[in-house]
DNA sequence: TAGGTAATAT
DNA sequence: TATATTACCT
């Protein structure tokens, strides 16, 4: 008990203040009630003993009445919740995608459950201390999330594409911003028309956030490219437009196309051959060279499977050449064999995808069965 | 301004 | 190492 008197003394108040202190701070603790399981009973404990000794020395106090001040022990607060701040901060700036940002929601509507009287004082203080986003936004933004493992994990049935947390910009501006390091995923962009440029600003100098491609975004990327005749002749904007999504911006199709081409072009280590003697003629079809006229019969429906199971490493690139001189092979050497490339055909879910081989350049991946097939968080290329 | 590519960051 | 962003050049 001299503790609490001492406490009392240092902090200039008397037990009821003291003891709505400590409610308060109970209040708070009671956030992490799973965390802190301990604070929170010995706070407990403090406030009834207090309460007892009050109850013996004095009785006039309405303690009710001043729970509602926050003033006292927000400043004396200041300090603990303060040390608060680094921990969660990390935590969550360990990984920009979602996952985390979805954790912190989960944990955000865990408390809230666990709290809803206190809600509205919570929140300030909770905001204050960082632990959470500043917007309140709580469940859609939950069902927003969309980096690659929620995605993955609701099938990527919700929006094609989420921005990397960017519904979160709206109400940004002013904690958000100052408060989030850079390595802070949660500031995102909001999909929703926000021009990279704005998010600069708002960032201010920090990086971009990466934008994940989702399985069912790269089936939009693939939809348009095939639409345009593929990666060779499409381009980023045509790509962009064609995918017609919110805040998808030129560059970051760009790096995405880059990057498939870069896949498709890949030269694909043969793993045929060890099963097929047969140095079956292989045949053109389209702009791909397949390995028998069975192959070519069926190339554009299932070959895919069968090709597919050969090599397939979690993620699976159109070796296609997209360039590739069909007959007159450049003098690459690099790559072994490079006239006959062993084409993997995948029907991405979309047959449609050969449709225009006419053209020829990069079809006949479709990392979209692949994807289906190996749940790797990154689409198939 | 847009596209391609290399460098850089995560 | 893979992938996304940024920078630079055309």
């Amino acid at each position: 008990m001299y503790f609490f008197t001492e406490k009392m003394q240092s902090l200039k108040m008397g037990f009821p203040d003291y003891i709505q202190t400590l409610e308060e701070e109970r209040r708070k603790i009671q956030v992490f009630s799973k965390e802190l399981p301990l604070s929170l009973e010995l706070v407990t404990q403090a406030i009834e003993t207090c309460k007892q000794q009050l109850s013996g020395t004095t009785s006039e106090y309405n303690l009710n009445g001043h729970s509602e001040c926050s003033e006292q022990t927000t400043s004396t607060e200041g300090p603990v919740l303060e040390e608060f701040i680094p921990i969660k901060k990390r935590a969550s700036s360990s990984s920009p995608c979602c996952d985390e940002d979805d954790e912190q929601h989960s944990h955000k509507q865990r408390v809230s459950k666990e709290n809803n009287n206190s809600d509205k004082r919570k929140s300030d203080w909770l905001r204050s201390v960082q632990l959470w986003n500043p917007d309140p936004p709580a469940e859609e933004d939950v069902s927003k999330i969309v980096c690659g493992v929620e995605l993955k994990r609701s099938g990527s049935g919700g929006g094609a594409f989420q921005p990397l947390h960017k519904e979160e910009k709206s109400s940004k501006p002013s904690e958000s911003l100052s408060k989030t390091p850079s390595s802070t995923p949660v500031v995102a962009t909001s999909s929703s028309a926000v021009e990279p440029a704005e998010e600069k600003s708002l960032n201010e100098g920090q990086r971009k956030l990466r934008r994940c491609w989702s399985q069912d975004l790269h089936k939009r990327f693939l939809h348009a490219l095939q639409q345009l005749g593929g990666a060779d002749s499409a381009t980023p904007k045509q790509i962009r437009e064609l995918m017609n999504v919110d805040g998808l911006t030129n560059d970051e199709v760009k790096s995405h196309l880059q990057k498939y081409r870069l896949h498709t072009r890949r030269p694909i280590p043969m793993v045929h051959n060890s099963s097929d003697p047969q140095a079956a003629p292989f045949v053109l079809v389209g702009n791909i060279f397949v390995q028998s006229p069975e192959y070519a019969a069926v190339a554009t429906s299932t070959a895919s499977r069968e090709v597919a199971t050969v090599a397939a490493p979690a993620r699976i690139y159109a070796p296609v050449a997209t360039h590739p001189t069909p007959v007159s092979h450049p003098p690459d050497d690099s790559i072994k064999k490079p006239q006959f490339k062993k084409v993997k055909l995948f029907e991405l879910s979309n047959s449609d995808d050969r449709a225009n081989h006419s053209e020829g350049a990069v079809h006949s991946n479709s990392p979209t069965s692949s994807s289906s097939t190996h749940t790797s968080t990154s689409p198939g290329y």
